[in-house]
DNA sequence: ATCAAAATTTAGACTTATCTAAATATTTTT
DNA sequence: AAAAATATTTAGATAAGTCTAAATTTTGAT
């Protein structure tokens, strides 16, 4: 069942999908209310042009917005920005999957193509595809309706910087690599965040209970994780 | 060797390529000047609209533009304009091989995907088809550079309405086939103006030396044409 | 609880692309 | 070759999206 029919998606400028995009990351799914000043920095505007067009998401009825108060998506509003980040990751996997772009080629490309409206050619790309569930940097995809469904499991090496998840299990179960794990205090259940991910050999700095390690791809994808 | 490089190419906007476009399209390639109001005519606009933007070509050096004497593609135009449909009848073959819509469904979205910038995109769609040569209407694909090979050798079905062919040659060449050409005046030379095409059965009505004939889909596709 | 700092909004301006209506140029008709 | 019709351009207006600078509200520190 469509909260919002293709018709009211295709009155949706361009630039008002990019915003409800980011208030959709900004706010986690757009539950959490997100202020001015943080829409402008993830968009590189100024907070007066972010103003202005609250308004007139306001008044299309795409988001909650009180003045000095900040804004979150309705169910109208998240319908739309799923289904652009759902468009985005799907491009995403299949320029990485048919066409051998690496994964940092395909951001910007994904930018554009995110906002070609056609149902028809998004639900033939994610077939051709195969359905994927994620992306090449390991987000989840959007199902057709929006729902984003997460707490599902996938790799550590798969999880992005600047996330948090948590260690649901391992795919080694050696001895060596459950003492590795024990030795730095990870878990099951234990909170990671990511810290930084380095492009070159895919290593990366986690945060565990206030302490940094530094892993290798090896370690990393051998983690089970759930992101939070 | 290219006239204009990519970064020339990404600083036009989506409304100027749509200018370019109809102006390579109305001047058979941009060789002959176009007027105002063939141009709003095409594009829905009107002709007060078309006269500010090839203002705005003209000073970016895409078009040729006299006051009111119409307007034809510089070489640097040309070759924007080329890329353009490039794009769009690379992105025709992708919908219909790839991800099995009609041919009477990719017009629109195609006219999306022609504005998307990336030129590893383009050939990366290009390479995924096996470098078609002509999109699902039989129109030939322009080039890297920007060049429309014409004058190749198509069958008179994949012909659009419209257009002007010459007869070059038959793929079924048996006496019966030969027989109704000659009956009907079609010989090698014989220049053919396709006027309808029903899309129910693919039959088309053409005009051969200023009478008119029907034909059905069997007899067109066994006819090789050039466009003239 | 007040005041300074930070965040946010408002006011006014600019650009792009479009439009209508009026003015001007060109072409066609007689 | 003049008048009428057609084509084109100019002038001025509008809408979307952005900006700067000023005004206002909220937050947080004392």
């Amino acid at each position: 069942m469509y909260i919002c029919d293709l018709k009211t998606i295709i009155l949706v400028t361009q630039s008002e999908e990019n915003y409800l995009k980011a208030i959709f990351h900004l706010g986690k799914q757009g539950s959490i209310a997100v202020s001015t000043n943080a829409i402008a920095d993830k968009m590189n505007t100024k907070a007066s042009s972010v103003t202005d067009m609250l308004k007139k998401l306001a008044k299309k009825d795409l988001v909650d917005y009180k003045k000095y108060k900040g804004v979150s998506l309705t169910k109208k509003g998240k319908v739309i920005a799923a289904n652009v980040v759902r468009k985005h990751r799907l491009w995403e996997v299949f320029l990485v999957e048919k066409l051998n772009f690496s994964w940092d080629e395909v951001h910007d490309v994904a930018e554009q193509l995110e906002h070609i409206k056609s149902q028809k050619l998004i639900n033939g790309i994610d077939a051709l595809l195969n359905f994927p569930t994620h992306d090449p940097h390991g987000d989840p995809i959007p199902d057709r309706e929006g729902n984003l469904q997460k707490s599902q499991k996938i790799f550590l090496s798969q999880v992005n910087q600047n996330v948090n998840c948590s260690c649901v299990g391992v795919r080694d179960s050696s001895a060596n690599f459950l003492k590795y794990l024990d030795k730095n205090n990870i878990a099951l259940g234990t909170d990671i965040q990511v810290l930084t991910k380095e492009p070159f050999d895919e290593s990366m700095t986690i945060k565990i209970n206030d302490s940094e390690l530094t892993i290798s791809k090896e370690i990393a994808s051998n983690m089970y994780v759930k992101i939070n």
